[in-house]
RNA sequence: GUGAGCGUAGCUCAGUUGGUUAGAGCACCAGGUUGUGGCCCUGGGGGUCGUGGGUUCAAAUCCCAUCGCUCACCCCA
């Protein structure tokens, strides 16, 4: 038997009312703040996410599906959205509409990992990105969509971690002041943070070895070089979570793994789901445009992974959604009637009633069980003694309830269903 | 890429020191008034015991290999 790709999953009947909830609930916010849908397609091409991502990172370095089409173009099944939103707001010169462009999408992502609690190769992500200003503000926004979101969703154990990696220029003179202080401990590092003191110092501090964490907790902190400008940002954005409620806590080595964060990056963890606590990443990335060949133009975005905010939800039984039900179930008495049943089951859903019926020629014992089953608000029975009387039996299915109406009056059974 | 655990019915699992036709609960199907559900009762269908090989008179059970799943590391949502 053929089964699914590894770390792909089927999204079966059973859980899309659960997804569904979690996607009304994320237009619902993104409208509230406007922020308007996009869709880019599921591939681009390799050098998007290549130039866009870094060329250093994991993502780009072993974790994408790249494939050649018969053209021999490198194509790649999208990572994350920020580049491929970033290349559509270039494209479409989206900007020369309008001076600030504020975006959100839903989106399958393609990442080729080993999976895990809460990871999976094609997994889901919704997100927005705000582009076209550098208003501290809206770094504050990101989160605070986020964090409703995840609110609205019933969710609990939650954690918001801030940071504010500078500008570039700071950022390089922080990077000078780490590998001064860490480079006579160099030696006591584990090899994958020798390894990334070369490479991309900052990401020692996402190590979770315990010697590397002792070396790391007595290094000069970002948070305490910054430049003047990316500061006063900073305390905008503390003093704008304060303002709406939000707890926070800041984070000195929280240092997203992607080279186009500028300034504020944050993170919102959760302690429901298992090793992999991140639902929510996201900063700003003010030299991401540019570097993919548009205007230079600040912006600020997150991502949220479904998958883990649904394994949240479920470890904390915080989403009830309703059992899916019909409107009637059509139950036919006797043999030879099933052109009738159809019949007027099609005049029903043209008003918008939902109707099943039986179509294995099963006994009414079985119909009744079926209709049980579906949840059916009423069942409607045709045939037998009232059917050649020109009348149908309308049951409530709650309260048990029988009722006889004329098999010419439709009408007001449609009103009773609706 | 590395490490650990696990693969028996659609699902959750049981299966004693290897020993007759591999079990349970739930789900499914049928019947319990010739036309009425949810509860209950009776009966039924469904499994190459992940796959391949080996040991043995005999393997779900022991050994090897392989595939898959799960979790963790790495990294990230």
């Amino acid at each position: 038997m053929i089964k699914a790709v590894t770390g792909t999953k089927d999204i079966l009947p059973s859980d899309i009312p659960r997804w569904k909830y979690l996607e009304n609930t994320v237009e619902r916010i993104f409208n509230s703040f406007n922020y308007k849908e996009i869709r880019t397609p599921v591939f681009e091409e390799t050098p998007l996410f290549a130039r866009g991502i870094g060329e250093e990172t994991d993502i780009v370095g072993k974790e994408m599906y790249t494939f050649s089409d018969k053209s021999d173009t490198s194509l790649t099944l999208k990572p994350e959205m920020t580049a491929a939103v970033v290349r559509a707001y270039n494209e479409h010169s989206l900007g020369a509409q309008q001076s600030l462009v504020k975006l959100f999408y839903i989106s399958p992502m393609f990442r080729q990992e080993r999976p895990q609690a809460g990871r999976f190769r094609q997994f889901h992500q919704f997100g927005a990105e705000a582009i076209g200003s550098n208003s501290p503000l809206l770094d504050a926004e990101m989160i605070q969509m986020a964090y409703e979101i995840l609110k609205s969703l019933g969710l609990k154990n939650l954690t918001v971690k801030i940071n504010s990696l500078g500008t570039p220029q700071s950022r390089e003179n922080y990077k000078k002041l780490l590998k001064n202080y860490l480079e006579e401990k160099k030696d006591r590092l584990s090899e994958d943070s020798r390894k990334r003191f070369d490479k991309n110092i900052l990401r020692i501090f996402d190590s979770k070895v315990e010697s590397d964490q002792l070396i790391i907790k007595d290094a000069p902190k970002i948070t305490d070089h910054l430049d003047e400008e990316s500061k006063i940002d900073f305390e905008v954005v503390k003093e704008q979570l304060k303002k709406s409620n939000i707890p926070f806590e800041i984070d000195s080595s929280l240092v997203r793994g992607l080279d186009y964060y500028t300034k504020l990056t944050f993170e919102i963890d959760s302690g429901s789901v298992g090793a992999q606590t991140a639902l929510v990443g996201g900063g700003r990335y003010d030299l991401l445009i540019e570097n993919l060949g548009g205007k230079p133009t600040p912006a600020t975005g997150f991502a949220a992974g479904i998958e883990r905010i649904l394994l949240a939800c479920e470890n904390e039984k915080s989403l009830t959604v309703p059992e899916p039900s019909i409107d009637v179930y059509l139950i036919r008495i006797d043999d030879g009637l099933e052109s009738f049943v159809s019949e007027l089951g099609g005049k029903l859903r043209k008003e918008n009633i939902s109707v099943d019926f039986d179509y294995l020629q099963r006994s009414v014992k079985a119909q009744m069980r079926e209709a049980n089953r579906m949840n059916a608000k009423y069942t409607l029975f045709i045939g037998g003694d009232e059917f050649k009387a020109g009348m149908m039996n309308l049951k409530n299915m709650s309260s048990g309830e029988e009722e006889k109406i004329s098999l010419k009056d439709i009408n007001s059974i449609i009103l009773k269903l609706k």
